[in-house]
DNA sequence: GTAAGATGCGAGCAATCGCTCACATTGACT
DNA sequence: AGTCAATGTGAGCGATTGCTCGCATCTTAC
């Protein structure tokens, strides 16, 4: 976030702050905007994914969509996904955030995968556990996709598979 | 991080902000003790669990003292989390880093538990699944420490026996 | 008592940043 | 050409922040 700060943003973008602030009527609204555009990049592959016929099938397509998302700009995806946390709310970004969270939902209740008590639970531990995984590879640089794919994959059916 | 500043510090802490400079000689200094403060802490139950006969007993020892150690202060330990990441290289904190990293790493070996061909990014890899869950339990404000030892096991047994 | 070093103090400097507002420019329509 | 609304501009305000430095106070030793 160092050099972050509005001047910055409108001379890259080649404008004056007068006109920046006529888009964006506060900083935070850069940031959501972001999240925004950001997240719905993935949510067009998150439905792509649910097209899938199996539970089992959907979820690897939505584990590799997010692989995919994270790893095309790494630290980006990262920062978003701390600034989310830290945003007062915003109505656009909420929607956003809780169409992913019923997609994911959805699929863990497929009839192929294994019956799940506390869903709500479930849907916040596989996101945490992605992103978790996924924002760790980026940080250490990592490029191949289909192994890092695989290792989620492991920890993701591993927990809804109930080992312990 | 909204605050804290240099001046809000020393005057929490009831001395001066000349004093404060003599102790923490830049503002990192600050998050770079707070670090190894709250990290030590770890180390030692991580030590603890080190006893443990079994490599599965030792593990499920260590997310038991990483559940403990996080929900003791969730906020705390998500910023310090995301402030380790941006910190300019220091020693000390790299120290007590690489300790957690060389006692999972050993545990990860243990006879009972199944043979990993890449070592190190196994230890990444459950790293990432702890820190992820737990950091998100945190934020929900998750106080069960039992149950959350019990699904985070799940998703790294789960890893580690290979599931997919 | 007094010298000297260690420790404590806090006004304030220099720099940054988010944001405003008075003004300039543009363009569509008459 | 003239009008007016929409859009663009950037100097600069007010607030914050990390940090310094000249000075005061305390401690220790002779």
């Amino acid at each position: 976030m160092d050099g972050f700060s509005t001047n910055a943003v409108a001379e890259r973008a080649g404008v004056s702050i007068g006109s920046l602030y006529q888009y964006f009527p506060r900083k935070e609204a850069l940031i959501g905007a972001l999240i925004l555009r950001e997240t719905s990049l993935l949510i067009e592959d998150a439905e792509a994914a649910r097209a899938e016929p199996s539970g089992t099938a959907a979820l690897s397509a939505l584990i590799r969509a997010c692989v995919a998302h994270q790893l095309r700009r790494p630290t980006l995806a990262r920062l978003l996904d701390f600034e989310e946390a830290h945003l007062p709310f915003d109505v656009d970004t909420e929607r956003v955030k809780e169409r992913l969270r019923m997609i994911l939902s959805e699929m863990l209740q497929r009839p192929d995968l294994p019956c799940l008590v506390e869903i709500h639970a479930a849907v916040r531990d596989v996101t945490a556990i992605i992103k978790g995984m996924v924002d760790t590879a980026g940080v250490y640089g990592e490029t191949d996709q289909h192994a890092l794919s695989l290792r989620v994959r492991r920890a993701v059916f591993g927990y809804l598979n109930g080992y312990s």
